[in-house]
DNA sequence: CTGTTAGCGCATTCAG
DNA sequence: CTGAATGCGCTAACAG
């Protein structure tokens, strides 16, 4: 191993004085202390007199001191990294996510990796494995469904790991989110008592997605015989929505509403129903579930269910910092969702 | 400082047999070697017998044995942890490149820290350095407009970092992106063979993006005089594409098209001028800018230039992993865009 | 091919 | 309040 010898190649770099940087040691020679003494204050010990403080900070100012993490890490057994696994972060409700976990986190000076898992469990365990080979020392997970293998790791390892984008109290682990059951009853009952008695439901795929299933389940109980309603599925993009309804158009029954599991696939809704000569809310209504950013943009404005992701994700985070910090528990928590009427479905 | 011993809280831990798990001297001693051997093996050295490393991968897998990332990279002096600092995640082309980075570092066994800087040099800055300090080794960053300090802090720890989404030459840094001038120009130039003698275009925030303005430059160069060109700044979502498209109406000048500098602003100009009672492209034509993966399903489908994100990340990706485990230098690379052709623009 | 050993840079006892 | 000494777990010389 070459130590000490650092390689530079970039062009960018010459012509300029490198002083060295400095370690503790470097540091607390400067000072004129010791290492302890320095790492006291870096690391914001009150048992350090003002005076001394200050000789500190001025030399780690002088010699643009940065704490090596890795030695930090090994000596503290934290990595202050905490790990999150989404389904994907495209067009989706997702980035609103990671972004708010990334900020959270890093106010709490943790800093996140993520992976995209591609609603794919295999691909899930192998992420979650490289992410914990890297000195993640807890996970966000979304939905319930992982593979038992994940789980065993968890348990083994004692990893922290908390359960998101669901509300089911029949998981062992802690969960943080929301209730997809409920909310889509809610919204077949938002349209039901608007006078629609035959929706078409379109959501993209179940198999990869118990949030989407949960959904599913919800509406079904929601209806009861009444409201009919008919499940299309689909590829959860524009695309999805747009053959969705193309299908459901060509199926020759009468819906006067479409629910959409997603506003991207009311957003394909939309564009497929303004091919065909619908006019929304007049001759069809539609609604969504998401809120994204545009949704009330949209002509007419989406009728949608809103999901607290912002609050989601930096709920997740501050408490999983909590309780790496303080060892305070996760505690399960809902998060409530909402419909917010805008003007793209009509009372028949 | 307690060592060894692993506070465990959590629920859902109950009820199984936690065997420790093991460091790389149990290994050792479970195979009955010492720990360099272990090592060797791991790190996949090829001087070791195969009776041996049988041996000691079959101890490994008994001891679910994973190298304790921290040591290792106390030791190595490296994290295998590259960091992005991106203006935003939402709704933006960024998300896609993100996912590419992520996925090329994670083929590579590096990990991918992000940073959301909102378009701010002071933020970015800050992020910058906690990002340094949890043990970044090399950055990605967006565009070329970035604090002096920051590049002072890169340049005195020579600290890899390629700058994307840009293409300049007169930059010191190595850049990997497009040529986002060129691509405006290109732009122009399709727009003035179709017969398009006035356009507006609609772009975000100037201030924030050397990517915005160099598009604006392109675009000015290409046209002298003509076709004529009006800019209309706004913000760079949905309700700025709205927005613009009012203001642009309530001017009175007559554009038979307009081209927005962003997909997401075309998506609002779509909703603004359905709004108006305009066809698209019969009344007026509209093209867009990144080429997101909806641009094709709206209606009509958008013509759009196809900017090569994932290209772009998975190229900064490997090439900073190469540069990082051999000393290859960093090479800028021009990656091409081009003009997708589509039904949103008419020729007059 | 395999084992022994010396740090990597830091946080944290334990003395003083 | 401050300093000296120990070890976190691993990699990489160096010896055999």
């Amino acid at each position: 191993m070459m130590r000490g010898v650092s390689i530079q190649i970039h062009s960018w770099a010459g012509g300029c004085t490198l002083r060295k940087i400095g370690k503790i040691r470097d540091v607390a020679k400067e000072a004129g202390l010791s290492i302890a003494t320095v790492s006291r204050v870096v690391n914001g010990a009150t048992n350090v007199s003002q005076p001394t403080r200050e000789r500190v900070l001025k030399a780690c100012a002088k010699l643009d001191y940065v704490p090596n993490p890795a030695a930090r890490a090994l000596s503290t057994n934290k990595s202050r990294t905490i790990a999150a696994i989404i389904p994907t972060i495209e067009h989706s409700v997702f980035a609103k996510y990671i972004a708010a976990i990334e900020q959270a986190l890093s106010e709490r000076n943790y800093s996140l990796v993520m992976a995209i898992s591609n609603a794919d469990e295999i691909e899930e365990l192998k992420a979650a494995k490289k992410l914990l080979g890297m000195g993640a020392e807890a996970f966000i997970l979304t939905g319930a469904a992982h593979s038992d293998e994940l789980y065993n790791m968890f348990e083994r390892r004692s990893v922290p790991h908390v359960l998101t984008s669901i509300w089911d109290l029949r998981n062992t682990s802690a969960t943080i989110g929301y209730d997809n059951t409920a909310l889509a009853a809610q919204a077949v009952e938002f349209l039901a008592a608007r006078g629609h008695a035959r929706i078409a439901v379109i959501h993209g795929p179940l198999a990869q997605s118990d949030r989407t299933q949960a959904r599913k389940t919800g509406a079904l109980s929601a209806s009861q015989e009444h409201p009919a309603l008919d499940f299309f599925e689909t590829t959860l993009n524009v695309a999805g929505g747009k053959h969705a309804v193309h299908k459901l158009l060509r199926s020759g029954r009468q819906y006067t509403a479409i629910l959409c599991f997603s506003d991207v696939l009311a957003l394909g809704t939309y564009f497929a129903l303004a091919q065909a000569g619908f006019r929304i809310p007049d001759d069809i209504s539609v609604m969504g579930f998401d809120n994204l950013d545009w949704s009330e943009h949209v002509v007419p404005p989406l009728t949608t269910i809103n999901l607290p992701a912002r609050r989601m994700g930096y709920e997740v985070a501050s408490q999983l910092v909590r309780h790496l910090e303080n060892s305070e528990p996760i505690v399960p928590t809902l998060l409530s969702g909402q419909i917010i009427e805008r003007r793209s479905v009509h009372r028949i």
